[in-house]
RNA sequence: GUGAGUGUAGCUCAGUUGGCAGAGCACCAGGUUGUGGCCCUGGUGGCCGCGGGUUCAAUCCCCGUCACUCACCCCA
């Protein structure tokens, strides 16, 4: 019995592998050219670290979280997302950051003990980015740019963009006490769950997706009409500034994120029919997580992650196929394996993408290799050209084929190799 | 955590109202050929997920279990 992977934690094979490179070569291209440097941060932390930011009562902490005891007794917890490792470690590396704001993304593997589904794995993966240090609503607009650009240059399609703001400490605790009012003279409409979360976190509830809740919270107040006369201007300027970079998006003042480091503007692109998985990637500012993690600095971010197996999955089958094999080398005969290997490595040596068989199969079935291999020129060694020097030389496209003598066989394929330089 | 579906060859899947396990693709060899593709012939390859039960006999029926998939929930 061969040993299975851990349930919900895929190989991730070519030529997928193949697409997830050029997915990830190209987060990367977009992050320098908007001015952000890469972070690396452990996959392990303190539980305490997402206790705190995430939020205790939010079911990331309460139930997906893999945490455990190391061997020394303490309790420690694979990320299960990115920004508050990412705060921790610019605020526990404060100095080698003298120069505001600070821009920082990190790609990485994530851990949620959940239900494994369509969409939905235990460890799946992250592109994130963060920008620290300023309240501009300039800023929350560069991010979702830097994001809506992103999705748009994979070439994904009728991705649609919410943004919503959840206002401040200036004026969450007065749209808290209204919701919760409302939320208790509709106490018998709403579902179990509900009932749990309007205690402990009266926004979530707006976020059920059940239909009994969904009707009975159709007139529930909402977050935009509540705002603060700072949130209002900075929510009114985020917007002016999306629309004038041309970006589309709808208000959606029903949107919540399941973190609870959130205020002000929160964003999410979502692609309609997807079914629950929908969000693809999403984010938003929480100026207050730095003083949540017993920072004396209050260090305004905002940030998003987009989920890497999503996007994949969206975008289907096309693109970044294997590179073909250039070269076959096919052998007539054992006696030639040792010259065709030298070959091969000479090949590779001068940056051609050269192949051969090791097992001694037939010649027939070389060329199917070579064949299924993509290879545009064979290379046949065989007895009767080996008598004069000489080897078999097809071009595989053109079907021509021809009998070259060894230098000049070599001198083609290092032609090969010089186009490929220039 | 809850519910449903599926586990048979490397892959995609048939199958037997219970009676020696099948196809296509792939792989290997041979034929044909312009030394490859198309075509033809042959061959390798299975604890029929695992454990129990019923039966003369179980891949099939029953119970359990594990895994995968999908949905709920939640999220990226």
């Amino acid at each position: 019995m061969t040993i299975p992977s851990v349930r919900g934690m895929k190989d991730i094979l070519p030529p997928v592998s193949a697409r997830w490179a050029a997915l990830e070569a190209a987060f990367r291209d977009r992050a320098l050219r908007f001015g952000f440097s890469e972070i690396r941060t452990p996959v392990l932390e303190k539980t305490e670290l997402f206790a705190r930011s995430v939020g205790e009562t939010t079911d990331i902490v309460e139930k997906e979280m893999y945490t455990f005891l190391d061997r020394s007794g303490e309790s420690l917890t694979m990320r299960p997302e990115g920004t508050a490792p990412v705060v921790r470690a610019l605020q526990a590396n404060r100095g080698t950051f003298s120069e505001w704001p600070v821009r920082l993304f990190y790609t990485g593997p994530m851990f949620r003990h959940e239900r494994p589904q369509k969409g939905r794995l235990r460890q799946f993966h992250q592109f994130g980015a963060e920008l620290f240090g300023t309240d501009s609503p300039f800023a929350d607009a560069e991010m979702i740019t830097f994001l809506h650009g992103f999705l748009e240059e994979t070439g994904l399609r009728g991705i649609s963009l919410e943004i919503n703001s959840l206002g401040d400490p200036g004026c969450r605790p007065a749209y808290h006490g209204k919701l919760s009012a409302f939320l208790s003279s509709r106490e018998e409409r709403l579902c179990e769950d509900c009932r749990r979360r309007r205690a402990q976190n009266p926004l979530r509830v707006l976020d059920c997706k059940s239909e009994g809740c969904l009707r009975a919270t159709a007139d529930a107040p909402s977050v935009l009409e509540s705002l603060c006369g700072p949130c209002r201007e900075h929510f009114g300027a985020v917007e002016g500034a999306l629309r004038a970079s041309g970006i589309s998006f709808t208000r959606n003042p029903r949107m919540v994120r399941g973190l609870d480091y959130y205020r002000r503007t929160t964003f999410e692109f979502v692609i309609p029919g997807m079914g629950a998985q929908n969000a693809v990637a999403a984010g938003g500012r929480y100026d207050g997580l730095a003083e949540m993690l017993g920072g004396r600095e209050r260090i305004p971010a905002i940030g998003f992650a987009l989920g890497v197996e999503r996007v994949l999955m969206l975008l289907g089958e096309g693109g970044s196929p294997v590179p073909a094999t250039e070269v076959f080398l096919v052998t007539s005969g054992s006696r030639f394996l040792s010259e065709a290997f030298r070959w091969k490595l000479e090949l590779i040596g001068r940056g051609i993408r050269a192949e051969m068989d090791y097992e001694g199969r037939s010649v027939k079935s070389q060329f199917r290799r070579a064949d299924r291999a993509g290879a545009r020129f064979v290379v046949v060694f065989g007895e009767s050209e080996a008598e004069r020097g000489a080897v078999v030389f097809r071009d595989m496209a053109a079907g021509a084929q021809e009998e070259l003598p060894k230098e000049e066989a070599i001198r083609r394929l290092n032609r090969l190799g010089d186009e490929k330089g220039e």
